[in-house]
DNA sequence: TTGTAGGCGTTATCAT
DNA sequence: ATGATAACGCCTACAA
């Protein structure tokens, strides 16, 4: 017998040893059935290409290692309908279950915690639900950004927004609130995308706006546009400042390295796992969690044009 | 019943109806446990932090998930003695696995390979095994690299090494070929790593070297060597070279953009997953593919300082 | 065509 | 302390 009971020592260690001469193993399928659990909890991002969901992933996939769990992944391809039933699909071959879903609906979501328990989720707003929560402040994150820019002189700035989700109304959030504070400031919001390709593309509208500092939504499309921009001719940051989102590994190598705010991956992952161990093991879990990002000032952002060329110069620098 | 069957077609309507306003469904742990299949399947690699890596198990996850197959994924942590009970493990949760264990080796992959079929390993050398290999041809895609430093007038090259492995192995093959081709190059190899840090560590190795062109194992460690370089006052490519290998998304967008050998990761996944599902559906796979690195020209590999400044200009320039 | 028994590999419970 | 048995939820084969 492999647990521990109440049997002759004896007897176990010549159990033992037979089971490993014959490298005997216990079916976890046959376990998982007769147990009601699996040692196995999934993981649902739109995309997985994005390095910041990549970077939940792993901390979530290293922290649920050492407590003796396996992670199943999957991500919905950035196709909103199918996240739903991806989630349930993925929730019964598994205990548990971290989502990372900023589009799903607020009514959706709550139905889906209820049936799915135990579940934790990621960037989301708090919905009234029970499920815990470790998110990242967007609203306050991307007031530093814009003050960044602010205090450089821009005033004409644009917000390339995201697809609808959560993060994305929060920072629209943020930037309104911080356009009452400064209402010298022009801002104007255009639909984007979340991906390289979205910001890319978006060089056109941007060079037409006017605007001098660009609030991207993430750094993916921040890295896009700077790359079409400079194609197009113009310089980063002496025509236009970008700012990106979230910090991704590659932010500080890219040129020019990237002004963003900085969203801790692996640190929501392990809080994810933290809070879903919680609820596996019948405990309650620790309180909802929300990091706020820290402003990364690089070299994509500088003093707007029309400005001396000497002010904020040594601000500037370095 | 849920499956087809000779069943009145009446009653099957019935039956459907009720399943769904029960929202009924069959537990997948049952049926895994009475079919033998979990409709899973397991991808194993060294490190899910590296992009390679990452575009491999985006590939296969996606190819496996048109089939109706899960991923569970886990990384060894760069812990090599981790990686054969893990995959046993693993593999005992699901249907099959695919294998990224450069290290491992031949004696234990072929056990493993044995005991866990079906397997589908990718990146690496035949061995005599059964198991499908879909692998990069790193000897012959360290080459071009090198000829293209040659053709700079560099004749003065290192080599950053990273961990002993398969893909390792065989770039210094590949670079010992060259050497031999070209009995005027000056070829050194230094051990390094395979990770950004590992690249930034060897900066002072790179510039007592007094080597001009620089090969480095994989793009991490050319980006942390070109970083480290540029804080040290040097600059890529004026005072040296550096080449790096994978193409990682990023590795256009860093600064200067990196001159590399393009492994196609998504490809090396899904042609993984051909050859799985192969085996699972009981046929024979395709046979084996080499994928053979393309050459990526880009902004971190120029003429060797002493040569003359105009020469190989148009080359370079673009 | 439809119902039923048996078994997949475990664990847990209950007599012994 | 030990051995037998039911049950986990499903599928398949066989009998009705």
């Amino acid at each position: 017998m492999n647990g521990n009971a109440t049997v002759d020592p004896d007897i176990a260690v010549r159990v033992r040893e037979a089971a490993r001469e014959l490298d005997y193993t216990a079916s976890p399928l046959a376990r998982s059935l007769v147990l009601g659990r699996t040692q196995t909890v999934a993981f649902l991002a739109p995309d997985l290409a994005n390095p910041t969901f990549q970077s939940i992933m792993r901390g979530l996939g290293h922290a649920a290692a050492r407590d003796g769990y396996r992670l199943l992944v999957s991500d919905s391809v950035e196709d909103a309908t199918e996240e739903v039933p991806l989630a349930r699909e993925l929730r019964q071959r598994c205990d548990g279950i971290v989502l990372c879903a900023p589009r799903m609906s607020d009514a959706e979501l709550q139905q889906v915690t209820r049936d799915l328990a135990p579940v934790a989720l990621i960037n989301r707003d708090h919905h009234g639900g029970e499920a815990p929560i470790v998110a990242t402040d967007h609203e306050a994150g991307i007031r530093p950004l814009a003050a960044h820019l602010y205090a450089f002189g821009h005033r004409r700035m644009l917000y390339l927004a995201g697809n609808p989700s959560t993060s994305d109304a929060q920072r629209q959030r943020g930037l309104a609130r911080f356009v009452q504070d400064h209402p010298d400031v022009e801002l104007r919001t255009v639909k984007s995308g979340v991906t390289i390709d979205a910001g890319h593309a978006a060089v056109e509208e941007v060079l037409a706006s006017g605007a001098t500092g660009v609030l991207a939504y993430n750094d993916l499309v921040a890295l896009g546009l700077i790359s079409g921009l400079q194609e197009a001719g113009a310089s980063v940051p002496r025509d236009l400042s970008v700012t990106g989102f979230d910090d991704i590994p590659f932010a500080r190598y890219v040129s020019p390295s990237l002004t963003t705010g900085s969203v801790p991956g692996r640190e929501l992952g392990e809080h994810a796992w933290l809070r879903l161990n919680a609820l596996l093991q019948g405990n309650v879990p620790d309180l909802d969690v929300t990091f706020r990002p820290r402003l990364e000032v690089r070299a994509s952002t500088g003093p707007v044009p029309s400005a001396r060329v000497d002010e904020h110069r040594s601000e500037h620098d370095r």
